[in-house]
DNA sequence: TCGCTAGGTGATATCGATAACATGGGGCGC
DNA sequence: GCGCCCCATGTTATCGATATCACCTAGCGA
């Protein structure tokens, strides 16, 4: 009776299985076959077993299960940040979709850079994730030669990756902010600046301001009005410094497109707190339609995109994998849309 | 050499601590020291081992390991809505203190319902957490029960909970309001209305409200004027709302207090759009300090608190536990601070 | 009546790592 | 020169669950 043992009375341990299976008198096997959705055991059993539970105050270890089913039940995400809300979205999203599936979330933040997504990706792989989803489609080489060697379903998001590494749920940055540029210029401004931040570091922004100035050139605009300010995420405060700094060095600028509407808001205010009129005196553009931008005064022009859709369908891929409905076809790529979101600061 | 067959050539699986061990000459003891840090293995093995590590891309499996050494460097955090930047940033607060430590995240959203909490902490629980932070002191029995029998440390954050469980990191949301409303009673204003959520699900917004009601009382000022407006969290798009339903029912208003930024926020944006004059004709006041707050103009008025403090420090109260550095002695409080910051909109 | 199927349950062997103890070889003090 | 101790490493026994296969008992058709 080696077993019996663990359910010595009078010791105060973390109950086992093996205790469950014992105050009920079955095998751990049926135990663990009660607890689990799906199989095969009869009402009266279950019910023992379950009181049996409820009587220990029993919780499945699911360390030790994710052991021996060689299945953890966990999904990884990697966001750069979850302080900014379009990320927070995204994280909802597969959230909210992996909910009813049984699967939990490891969730990290690279703060925009390569080098600490890689020790995340490291770090989370220890934990043999089913799946994984990462923003963006820069990433180290090591970072991309783990992931290959772990042998699990990657969807990369937010961007179209020129080399995906597996799965893709996405739109082109570039082309969202061509469409704004062209929106903008079909209403008659002229004049366009743009607002970003200073490193490529945020390969969304570069991508943002890429659409922007390929855009101006073809529609033969003056080009040139580029002003880069602080570190990636760009705050509000550092929209409101570049907006200044961008009328000081082109006063005559007629419309200020923001890689988000966290820096279009704080250019925003930066103009009504100098008594500007929006948009007559100038117009003032952002992109992600965040709250903020659709509820401040006046509204603020921006290109939504479907943040919690992203986080949404990039599970439901891994979703698919994960369960087998669906062979791999590799490098498939999911558009998700976008669209400009005319607002009065236009 | 029945174990070597894990290492057959062409075989094609994720490598264990076995193949590795094979490669580099030594036992699988000699590989799981190696790869922690601060035990000791000579140089030349470790070089040998690390050599075989990067041969054969292999990664630790942490599960396997949290079984054996019954360690499973988890820490579970469970806040209302990672979508409310408030909350974010706590997140953010553990997530950088816990760094250093190794220890992993487990983040979930209870959507402010203590059933969703109930839930969340169930399956929390099952990945065996070393330790647990909570928003509130709202939890259902059977929540408190689990966590009792669970054994870990944990942390009640955001707010003082009349009943903690075991330590608490946060502050009296209601002392933080009266200061508020006590604050711009000096400036002078005397009818204040009060815009908060229409349900008790949002604990600490009832706080607020109590708050509100209990400086109003104490001051001697006009009651009654408590706008309840939408589910928690109320939304800025609700705070614009309610702002309008204030100024029908009391028009003669001079100060509006709301549960939160993003509310006031909302009834700032809406009071402006009707063209009226933030603070001259009415003043708005919000809670949490959020960057929206601080940013907009006219400036918000607001109380700020410690939300990444509170979770940096709730991070660290559960590290000395769990690292041993010192003796449990149970219900330990520690009071973040809160400071009224007084800006343009009063 | 027999055998066959299928549902319910149990016995055993792992999953991949680490704790705990065992071992062996050198350096150092007296 | 002897003995002790410490460092580096190996051996063995788990950690707590589940996969797999075996087994048993009804129920049912031929």
């Amino acid at each position: 009776m080696a077993k019996a043992a663990a359910s010595r009375p009078g010791e105060s341990h973390t109950p086992t299985m093996v205790d469950v299976a014992l105050r009920a008198g079955v095998s751990t096997m049926t135990v663990s076959r009660a607890l689990k959705e799906g199989s095969r055991v009869s009402k009266a059993t279950r019910e023992k077993i379950m009181a049996a539970v409820n009587d220990l105050g029993y919780v499945l270890d699911q360390s030790a299960g994710s052991l021996s089913s060689r299945k953890t039940g966990f999904v990884a995400a990697i966001v750069p940040s979850i302080n900014n809300s379009n990320f927070a979205d995204t994280a909802r999203g597969i959230t909210d979709e992996l909910e009813s599936t049984g699967l939990q979330l490891l969730l990290g933040y690279t703060d925009y850079t390569v080098e600490k997504e890689e020790q995340l990706i490291e770090a989370m792989l220890r934990r043999r994730p089913e799946g994984i989803i990462l923003t963006g489609g820069a990433h180290t080489d090591r970072a991309r030669s783990l992931l290959k060697s772990a042998g699990i379903p990657v969807v990369e998001t937010w961007e179209l990756p020129a080399k995906p590494i597996d799965q893709v749920v996405g739109f082109s940055n570039e082309e969202a902010m061509g469409l704004l540029v062209k929106t903008l210029a079909k209403k008659g401004y002229r004049k366009f600046g743009y607002i970003g931040g200073t490193t490529s570091r945020d390969t969304r922004g570069s991508q943002r301001r890429e659409g922007f100035v390929r855009a101006i050139e073809e529609l033969g605009l003056p080009t040139g009005r580029l002003v880069s300010f602080g570190v990636p995420p760009i705050s509000i405060e550092q929209g409101g410094q570049a907006v200044v700094s961008m009328l000081e060095r082109w006063p005559d600028t007629e419309a200020v497109l923001c890689v988000s509407d966290l820096s279009a808001f704080g250019a925003l205010m930066e103009c009504k707190r100098r008594g500007m009129r929006v948009p007559q005196d100038i117009a003032i553009a952002g992109f992600g339609d965040y709250e903020v931008a659709a509820f401040c005064y006046p509204g603020i022009t921006t290109v939504n995109v479907d943040c919690y859709g992203i986080g949404q369908q990039a599970t439901r891929r891994l979703i698919q994998v994960i369960r087998g409905d669906e062979k791999r076809h590799g490098q498939e790529i999911v558009l998700t849309g976008y669209r400009v979101v005319e607002r009065e600061s236009t």
